[in-house]
DNA sequence: ATGAAAGCGCTAACAA
DNA sequence: TTGTTAGCGCTTTCAT
């Protein structure tokens, strides 16, 4: 600040009162008169006071401020997160710190401190790829800052968390391809590290064999990290050199999804009327691309609203109470477009 | 924060030494023995003594914060900026913290007052569309808070701005279409009260002009907010009912061109052949969709970077010396695609 | 109804 | 080389 700042002891010195009176004519204090509540009141406005919240976290060993983790804010899948988040917080009076990390460990350690040392009133995280050391956590856990992590989370710290149901929305979308008379699905599988990639895979299977469908190895193919390339490649082979003739693909992802549906117009087939395609995370180029594609959303904002409650709960619960750890699993949504619905 | 916080008292009282020691010892204070220092530094270590930066804050004037008021985290566009932003503030030291107006000017009003308040050590702001009075930031501004605005600045304060060459790019634009052969350019207007529009339109004009094409108003047509559906109405009405018979069409922003795209497929005209299309803003959308879109590059990240490195360097200049604002005016690149590289 | 004073955790001028 | 003290701007207890 180039300016020295407006401070409480300016309109004090100015009215001829103390500091201690200003304090409390601005928060309305019943033991000052009104007389002096409006004079304050009203040469604050006119000097247009912002009273200094550092000094107040200070005092007061609160913040109001919540700090956020998260990966990487380009995604559509997080940046609706962030909405819900600051959302919540907004209603109650706090203030969201975002960081993002890159999926950089390093750079989640140093974030993670930076928001310690600021005095955050808790932390909602989400934890970056290449994490697989937790002891920056650990530590500003056992302090005692309240945590919530969303969507990644790690298990061995005993928080809150709110996750997607991602083996209920693979089960929806196989459900759904199964509905729409495929007998022959193809899954696009995610990279095998992650455990989202793992529940979709059993959603899959479970709903395949609901149905009373055998489960063919042959179709559940690795598309490495999910590009829209490796997926355009991968169905190339399926559709050149499979022995079985697929009529419908749920992929892992929608860039995944994307890459089919350009090997299979390549192939000169139709979508859905051949080959039916749903994605996974509904982003925004599922409604965009030609046809429209299916896809499971995971309800991103939803997650921010439901995290923040949890974590404001527990910032302003009682010291005393013990806070035990709530687990939120949101169901996801299917949401039809025409690249699964065939004509009857 | 449930637990007691770690204090450098409480080191120096473990070791008998006075906390202002301890203070010096950890910054590597010149009249410390390194006997001391290892012995401070090693505590520090074992008790992970994270110091409180709310105190060094207050007692310096200076939190190593900035602000960052953005309107729509979801947007690409702003995501990446944030991105570039982030990049360059946390090699020089400070944090970022960001609010999303959701292009509400209450919103925004209370974010700014809210970054006063907590003393960042100045702002980058790109407006809400709804704000027109702008003494908040008028306010802050004569209060001596550094301000930076990007993308979308405020003239009546006389600060530094990081804007997008819009009519530059869209004169690339539409000359790159005339490089490929078109005659009859049509221009999808993006929001009248928006400048960038303005400056898109005047810069579809000069290209045409140069080249010696007559500026056919007919061929110019407002397509309200500038989604998708819109701009398919408008160029439907264009291809059906327009006097003139268009081989190409510069949008207002990607989205546009995406309607435009839909519609020219629906009258069964090749793109890029018959009509060669190019938008504006080079969202993720525009190599996705089929076949990829041209388009205008904003390089976001860049304006990130340049939008802090101008805040920082305010910041960190001395008190005394005056800052005569900068404006940048970064050019953008016209990405070149399938959709408007017509075969010769 | 108002004021004086202490203190939140840290730094820095001044003393020793 | 280290300690003492004052103070950043605010709240709040205890006096008055």
């Amino acid at each position: 600040m180039r300016k020295a700042q407006l401070t409480m002891q300016d309109i004090a010195d100015r009215l001829g009162i103390s500091k201690s009176t200003v304090s409390r004519a601005l928060k309305d204090h019943p033991d000052i008169s009104d007389e002096t509540k409006q004079a304050v009141v009203k040469l604050a406005k006119e000097l247009d006071f912002q009273p200094n919240t550092l000094a107040l976290s200070l005092r007061q060993k609160k913040t109001n401020n919540i700090g956020v983790i998260i990966p990487e804010i380009v995604h559509d899948f997080f940046a609706k997160i962030i909405t819900g988040v600051q959302e919540v917080a907004y209603n109650s009076g706090y203030n969201v710190i975002m960081c993002q990390t890159n999926e950089s460990y390093e750079r989640e350690k140093t974030d993670i401190n930076a928001l310690f040392s600021s005095r955050v009133d808790g932390m909602l995280i989400s934890v970056a790829k290449e994490t697989e050391d937790f002891s920056h956590i650990t530590n500003i856990y056992n302090k005692g800052m309240p945590i919530v992590f969303f969507d990644r989370s790690c298990d061995l710290i005993h928080t809150s968390k709110v996750v997607t149901d991602d083996f209920d929305g693979a089960f929806q979308a196989t459900e759904h391809l199964i509905n729409q008379g495929c007998k022959h699905i193809a899954h696009l599988l995610g990279p095998k590290n992650l455990d989202i990639s793992i529940s979709r895979l059993e959603g899959y299977k479970a709903a395949l064999t609901k149905y009373g469908i055998e489960i063919n190895e042959n179709l559940i193919v690795k598309c490495g990290e999910g590009t829209q390339e490796e997926a355009a490649r991968v169905t190339d082979l399926i559709l050149e050199e499979g022995d079985t003739k697929i009529d419908g693909i749920f992929a892992n992802n929608d860039m995944a999804a994307l890459g089919a549906m350009q090997s299979i117009k390549k192939h000169n087939l139709k979508i859905p009327d051949d080959i039916a395609v749903v994605g996974f995370s509904n982003w925004q180029l599922a409604e965009i691309v030609d046809p429209p594609l299916s896809s499971v959303s995971q309800s991103a904002y939803e997650i921010g609203i439901a995290a923040t409650k949890l974590l404001l709960k527990e910032i302003e619960s009682n010291e005393n109470e013990e806070i035990k750890p709530e687990t939120k699993v949101l169901k996801p949504q299917l949401v039809i477009r025409a690249s699964s619905q065939k004509k009857k």
